[in-house]
DNA sequence: TTGAGTCTGTCAATTATTGGACAGTCTTAT
DNA sequence: ATAAGACTGTCCAATAATTGACAGACTCAA
C-alpha cells in the first residue's frame, strides 16, 4: 500500500459506511497537500482545523520534553487517517507531525468531518471505533514501557515495524536507523545497537547500514512474548 | 462525590445529553450491583457485556504480566463510568477492575446502551469525546513514563491523586500506600519511598501510616513541570 | 571524487533502579 | 489484649540504562 487513491482513502477507516450522496460532497471537501521531507504539519498545542488521510509517504507523531529528548509516537503510513481527536474534542493537538519523506495527504477540513458527521450520525460510532483501536495501542505503550525490559520491548517493536510489510519475503528487510527504533521506545541508542548486535551474533538478526532483517521470526516471537492488550 | 446517585451517574459522561423519553428506559436497563473490597469486577480478555457507573466506593483498573508484576492504570471514584471500550468495538476487556473498597454500582447492559445510542445517535459523539478524554490521559501516561525521570513523574501523580480532592482544605491528606503509588507508576516500593522521604525531609511533604499531604503545593508543582499533552 | 553528514559498534564511567532483607510502627480482627 | 498482617524506612548488592566519546563505514550531493 504505497501510494492510495482518494477513493480509496475515503472508504478507509471513520468514512468507510458513508452514504455515496453525501461522499461525493465530502471528497470535494478535501484537498491534495504535498509536504518535502521534514516539514511540520502541525504541532503540539496547535488548534485542529482539519484531519489527514495519507496519500503517499510517511509522517511520524512526536513529542517532545524540555530537555530536548524527542520520542516517537507512531508512524503513519499511506492509508492511514489522523488528526481527528482535535476535531472530536476541539482541543489542542496532541502531538506534532513530521514528513519521513516526501509526502502527499488528503486534508479534511473540520467543517467537512463535522458535515458528514452531522448528515449522517451513524458515522460517529465510526469515529468512536476508530478512538478505541488508538486506545487499545496506547493501553499496550503504557504497559509495555512500564512492565516489560528493553529486550522484550525492543523484540515487539521490530515485529510491529515489519508487520505492514504485505508481501512476505524470504527475507523481510526495512528501512530503518536504530535512532529511529530508539526513539519508538524512548531508549538510548546504545541500548537499542547491542541488543540489536547481540541478536545478530546469535543469528536471529542480520544488521545493515539503516536496514535490517528477521532470520528467525519465531525467535523473534519468543523473545516479544504475548500480547498485552487484547485488539 | 462520595456517593451518587443514579440520576446524577445517567446525567454524566456520555448520557449528559440524552433526551428524557429515552433516559427513563435507560435508567431501568441498569441494575445496581455490591461488590466487596477485593471483589474482581472483571478481568482482561473477558467479553464485555456491560459498562459500569460508581455510585460509592472505589475500583481499580489493572493490568498483570506474566513475571507477576502488576500495574494500576488508573482508579475510578464515584461518578465516573466504565468499561465502553469493549462495548463499542465488541472486543475483550483490556484490563481487569477490582474493587479497592465496600463499592456500588450501577450496571448498564450493552443492550441499553446500543438501544440509547440508536434511538438517539448524536449520543455517538459523546461517546467519541469521552474516549478523547480517555486518549489524551493514555498518551500523557505513555509520555511521561519515557520521557521523564522518576521523581518528576511521582511528584505529577501526587498532585493527580490530590486533584480530585473538592475542597482545599488547609492541609490535604490522602489515604494511599506507597506501594499503591509505586504501583501506579510502575516502580518499585523503595524508590517511591526513598524520594518521598527526601521530599518530607526538605518540608515539602508530610508523610503518616498509609496517608501523605503536600505541604508546599507550589514547590511539587515545580518539581512536577509542565503539562506534556494538552487537556 | 571529495567532503559533510549520518549511521553503527564499542567502551568506560556514572547514575538509576531493582530486589532482598529486616526491624519497627501501625491497624484490625479475634 | 493480643496476634496477624500491612506499611514504612533503610541498607546493600546486583543489574540496567544513560551519557559522552570516538573511529570506521556508508551515503549523498556538490
Amino acid at each position: 500500500m504505497s501510494v492510495v487513491s482518494h477513493e480509496q482513502l475515503l472508504n478507509l477507516s471513520f468514512f468507510a459506511n458513508l452514504a455515496p450522496e453525501f461522499r461525493a460532497q465530502l471528497k470535494d471537501a478535501c484537498s491534495e497537500v504535498q509536504l518535502d521531507t521534514g516539514h511540520v504539519l502541525h504541532r503540539r498545542g496547535d488548534e485542529g482545523s482539519a484531519c489527514f488521510g495519507i496519500i503517499s509517504g510517511q509522517l511520524k507523531a512526536f513529542a517532545h520534553e524540555s530537555t530536548g529528548k524527542e520520542m516517537t509516537l507512531a508512524v503513519l503510513n499511506p492509508g492511514s487517517w489522523f488528526g481527528e481527536i482535535s476535531l472530536v474534542d476541539n482541543l489542542p493537538r496532541t502531538h506534532g507531525t513530521i514528513a519521513t519523506q516526501p509526502t502527499v495527504i488528503l486534508k479534511m477540513p473540520k467543517a467537512a468531518f463535522d458535515l458528514a458527521i452531522s448528515q449522517q450520525p451513524s458515522i460517529a460510532m465510526d469515529v468512536s471505533r476508530h478512538l478505541c483501536q488508538r486506545l487499545r495501542l496506547a493501553f499496550t505503550a503504557v504497559e509495555e514501557s512500564v512492565l516489560l525490559p528493553l529486550p522484550q520491548r525492543l523484540a515487539k517493536k521490530l515485529l510491529y515495524i515489519l508487520a505492514p510489510q504485505d508481501n512476505q519475503q524470504a527475507k523481510i528487510f526495512t528501512q530503518i536507523s536504530q535512532q529511529e527504533i530508539a526513539q519508538m521506545l524512548g531508549v538510548s541508542r546504545q541500548s537499542v545497537s547491542k541488543q540489536l548486535t547481540q541478536w545478530a551474533k546469535d543469528g536471529i538478526l542480520e544488521l545493515s547500514y539503516n536496514s535490517f532483517a528477521i532470520l528467525d521470526v519465531v525467535r523473534i516471537q519468543a523473545l516479544a512474548g504475548e500480547e498485552t492488550v487484547p485488539r
